[in-house]
RNA sequence: CGGCGAUUAGCGCAGUUUGGUAGCGCACUUGGUUUGGGUCCAAGGGGUCGCAGGUUCAAAUCCUGCAUCGCCGACCA
């Protein structure tokens, strides 16, 4: 591709409202340009970018045997009132009507319909197990889409649903699934993490998220510092504390505090955030005759939602209740001391004695409270957010805690679906037999955000080789006044084309300061430069992206070290 | 959904307090100049000042409503 024929739109500027580097450098570097709030047209450079994405994607994906289709991105909406989702779905489905007033609605995901497809074109057991994959648009409409592609309301996502008789059978397409998802993210030269994940209103057993790492990530990840184990934080367990809890030492005392602000209240009552507990109201659920739980943990550890909604006692979805409203009690003086209902305590909370708390009345808190003696415990849970320096769960190292993107999720749904769709095959024995179902995602678009956010230096991009827009790049100094340069430009300009290499030629008549800060910017990984100053020599010059340093090549050489480079 | 803020040329912004000819930088076009790291000079094109209504002799500027966008929070894969 000649660089005067190529829609080259390159800013100076970055646009006010990008505020990751990803988003900066896709705008700068003209692989985007917005639409509308989380809506983006990908111009020839980023459409680039992200079909590189989709093929090393497709290709493991056959490496496998998953087989691809292509499914609507407007489904009807009886198929997801037939899982049940049409009502579960909340203002992040947009729905629409047709002409003749039918529902309808953008795909967020394609679970009904790849039921729908299976329960009618699958009979038998011989034709199990069965993978199926998609690259679609989808449509999420995100409450807050932010970070430009990262979290866009229309994004590329390739989806698989697989398809078995047993749970040994999805264990083995899960596992080989897994391994699948490794080589991608290897191959797209990612810094990743597979990490232990909550399964989410998808539902089902076992998940995994598949991390890139990086400080933008929206998602915190725990990982052991002494094995392998990385959760989400959402699901990271927080061990309960060795040994017993002290026997107390002090009588419950009342004290008047001013503000509403647990930092500050606490303060003029001499008392560390450790050693105090701060509590949430929350709907009880229909297993308990009270109307609302009251979880405890301690001062200084955040309330684990995820993981609290998991409790037999508190509703689903979880819903925390303001006790303002309720009872005229600021949140910050809830109290486990006379409180009727279920108190489910966190594990660290529950080992404290002689501790502060809210009294239940405004402007009143207490110290030297004790549990048994002076507050119930109805159980004590995990309730709580794994902060770093917490012992790991599996029992080796202490965690770290990274930000992560999710750029991957695989599911075993178990038999969601099929069981709500009736999606089933006759078996061996002639009875009929329900499938069991997973799920796996990948972040196409996200992932060219991802990549941006792990591979950038002050310059722009740099792009791992198999995710690059153009592999080369040939720069000519002056071509429009040397023969010389624009002769050998031309010759290697189409032996490197003839070699199959994805080559830019910029032949713009542009000052050579614009062309070096475009490509950089652009982050094309190899760029040959010519210039009457090598070529007396018959040698031009070379530089990699990344590492910087610039080799003189004689000019025969260069299809073959590009190659080599490539390889 | 709640709080805050923004909306003026393709992009980044000034002008709004105190109403009176629409501005700057980048980008774009033309000519010249320069040529191994975003040259310099000159000339030029491009705007219903987000939309609608109101006040006024006169509104980018004051008032009202609406829309869009962003940030923070809550929520959510």
């Amino acid at each position: 591709m000649r660089s005067s024929q190529y829609l080259l739109s390159t800013l100076k500027e970055t646009p006010s409202d990008a505020e990751v580097v990803s988003h900066q450098l896709m705008l700068r570097a003209g692989m985007i340009r917005k639409v509308a709030a989380g809506l983006y047209t990908w111009t020839p450079s980023g459409l680039r970018v992200l079909r590189k994405v989709e093929k090393v994607v497709r290709e493991e994906m056959q490496s496998i045997d998953a087989l691809e289709i292509l499914m609507p991105m407007v489904q009807p909406a009886d198929l997801w009132q037939e899982s049940g989702r049409w009502d579960d779905y909340g203002p992040e489905l947009l729905r629409l009507k047709d002409r003749h007033q039918r529902d309808f609605l953008l795909g967020p995901t394609h679970e009904e319909i790849i039921s729908e497809l299976v329960r009618k074109e699958v009979s038998s057991y011989k034709q199990l197990p069965l993978t199926l994959f998609q690259i679609q648009t989808k449509f999420r409409d995100e409450i807050r889409p932010r970070f430009g592609v990262m979290r866009a309301r229309e994004f590329v996502m390739k989806d698989a649903y697989s398809f078995h008789l047993t749970q040994e059978s999805l264990q083995q397409s899960y596992d080989q699934m897994y391994a699948a998802y490794c080589r991608i993210f290897e191959r797209l030269g990612l810094d990743y993490r597979p990490v232990i994940a909550d399964t989410g209103s998808i539902g089902g057993n076992s998940s995994h998220e598949f991390h890139v790492l990086a400080s933008s990530g929206e998602d915190d990840i725990a990982f052991s510092d002494g094995s392998d184990y990385a959760a989400n934080v959402e699901m990271a367990e927080a061990l309960p504390p060795k040994g017993e809890r002290a026997t107390p030492a002090m009588d419950k005392q009342e004290h008047q505090v001013k503000g509403d602000e647990l930092a500050a209240l606490l303060q003029p009552l001499s008392v560390e955030a450790q050693q105090a507990v701060k509590c949430f109201l929350v709907e009880a659920s229909d297993s308990v005759e009270a109307e609302y739980v009251l979880l405890v943990v301690r001062a200084d550890h955040e309330l684990n939602s995820v993981k609290a909604e998991k409790l037999e006692q508190v509703a689903s979805p979880f819903n925390l209740v303001d006790s303002y409203t309720t009872h005229e009690l600021h949140n910050v003086f809830l109290s486990p001391v006379d409180f009727s209902g279920p108190i489910m305590v966190d594990h660290a909370a529950a080992q404290l004695s002689d501790f502060a708390c809210g009294a239940g009345r405004n402007g009143v808190w207490f110290t030297g409270v004790n549990w048994q003696r002076d507050a119930k415990i109805t159980e004590a849970v995990d309730i709580r957010n794994v902060i770093e320096g917490d012992p790991s769960p599996c029992g080796q190292g202490y965690l770290k805690i990274a930000r992560g993107i999710e750029v991957g999720h695989i599911f075993q749904l178990g038999k969601k679906y099929s069981n709500a769709m009736k999606v089933g095959v006759l078996s061996e024995t002639g009875k009929h037999e329900t499938l069991t179902m997973g799920c796996y995602g990948i972040g196409v678009s996200r992932i060219v955000a991802a990549a941006i956010e792990q591979h950038h230096d002050d310059r722009g991009i740099c792009w791992p080789d198999n995710l690059a827009p153009f592999q080369a790049v040939i720069i000519p100094m002056n071509m429009h006044k040397s023969a010389r340069v624009q002769e050998t430009a031309e010759k290697l300009y189409q032996q490197l084309k003839d070699q199959g290499v994805e080559v830019l030629f910029d032949d713009r008549k542009e000052r050579p300061g614009v062309m070096f800060s475009d490509m950089e910017l652009v982050g094309i990984p190899h760029q040959i430069v010519v210039g009457e100053r090598n070529l007396d020599e018959g040698m031009v010059e070379y530089q990699a992206r990344k590492a910087g340093d610039k080799v003189k090549l004689k000019i025969e050489q260069v299809a073959s070290h590009i190659k080599d480079a490539l390889s």
